[in-house]
DNA sequence: ACTTGTCAACTAACATGTTAGAATGCTAAT
DNA sequence: ATTAGCATTCTAACATGTTAGTTGACAAGT
């Protein structure tokens, strides 16, 4: 065991491609970091390593930082160090409630206003979903559960959405990856996702609120249930 | 006239505080300039005045600038400029739809969870406001109105949530100011008000979420009234 | 053993120099 | 008169030097 507070790994996906300015490539590739928990909440981030290792001055890697801070993945104290922040279930919740805040309003818009072109897509991602988990390809699933939420944003037509739900449950994007796959969980997801799916397809806004509701009320449980074993 | 682009007046609150670093000053300073509209959409903010001004180097204002940008409140060109950005009915909408969304289950919440020390609090928050209306202190009841929305979140228990439901309704706050002040609608906005408070006394949310369903939707139609003459 | 004071090392914050790209105005050619 | 090329002059982005404050270790005193 080292010190409670250990140095960042030099594991980081090494080159930076070449699109983007310095400091969004930067940003992205530490969120992705701290996210996938590779730099686990408590490690401190200094910029010398960081600098050498992407090969690039501090200046990118500070505003990059600065973002970091704003989104609430780091904590920085003035003079001293960046540590990745830890999540506490108060900021989980917190993150919890948003998502639904926002998932419920998105789902009672898109039901009201779903035009042909939209239930078409919406039809072939629940086709996509039945297909990968025949398939038993579970991260696939993951990625058209994400894709499923994505596109229900997307259809308000409002632009920062996606982003402003991402954003505020990024913590809670943290907590999932302690999340053990439970085999039955997968097809309870389907299940509800259909449920939502035909609420909307009927337009009936209410129904597709109360199972967005049912089905994003599955996640708390399952983290508290974590809880007991982790910090 | 001048050109479509005009560069930034020189007022800004001059002297900066002491307090807080030079960035988180900076930032504040300028953001209020925006939201106040000292600073019209379309101008462009050139650093080397702003920091002659503030009597700062580049680097704060640029992390501030920064924070702006993640804000929306300004557009940076890469190599070329920073304006203010333009606020479309677009964005105003969304930021409409994201704050009805976060009050909307904020007000369910607290209804279900009201203390009674909460209760008092919004309780003289409401008195507070008949008093103010009673002096034709419109300013005064302005700030009362947005501390009730703001005890209301607070009640929550959730603290990044006033913050979040003040950013994503940035834009909306700028259209604000163009709003003259109705006579009558001060009044209603107090009914309204009471209407919500009593519900939440009562712990209905399904009541409490509908009163201020109706609350929020006095604020569109009067936005789009004004959108005949402005861009 | 425990506290307290001092100091050295490290950090973010800030200042400033450098660079590359975009916009604007000018000139020249059609 | 209109447009195409060119150069000047902006800008943000980036690199790097400087400063001041925090931390942690060690030593001295209790």
């Amino acid at each position: 065991m080292s010190r409670p507070e250990n140095i960042d790994a030099t594991v980081l996906p090494r080159i930076e491609p070449s699109e983007g300015s310095l400091t969004q490539r930067v940003h992205h590739v530490l969120k992705h970091a701290i996210l996938s928990l590779d730099f686990p909440p408590g490690a401190n981030l200094r910029k010398a390593p960081l600098c050498e290792r992407l090969g690039v001055s501090r200046a990118p890697v500070a505003d990059a930082i600065a973002r970091l801070a704003s989104e609430g993945l780091v904590d920085v104290v003035p003079q001293s160090g960046t540590r990745v922040s830890y999540f506490s279930m108060d900021e989980i919740r917190e993150g919890v409630f948003l998502r639904e805040a926002l998932e419920l309003a998105t789902v009672a818009k898109v039901a009201r206003d779903l035009t042909d072109d939209q239930r078409k897509q919406l039809s072939r991602n629940m086709r996509l979903q039945e297909l990968l988990i025949e398939d038993d390809d579970i991260p696939g699933f993951y990625q058209a559960d994400e894709d499923f939420h994505g596109l229900l944003m997307e259809f308000t037509g409002f632009r920062r959405l996606a982003d402003v739900a991402q954003t505020v449950s990024l913590q809670v994007s943290r907590a999932r990856i302690l999340l053990l796959p439970t085999p039955g969980r997968i097809v309870e997801t389907l299940a509800e996702h259909q449920t939502i799916f035909e609420a909307i397809s009927n337009r009936d806004e209410h129904a597709a609120q109360n199972a967005m509701r049912a089905h994003l009320g599955q996640l708390m449980p399952r983290i508290e249930q974590l809880e007991q074993q982790k910090p």
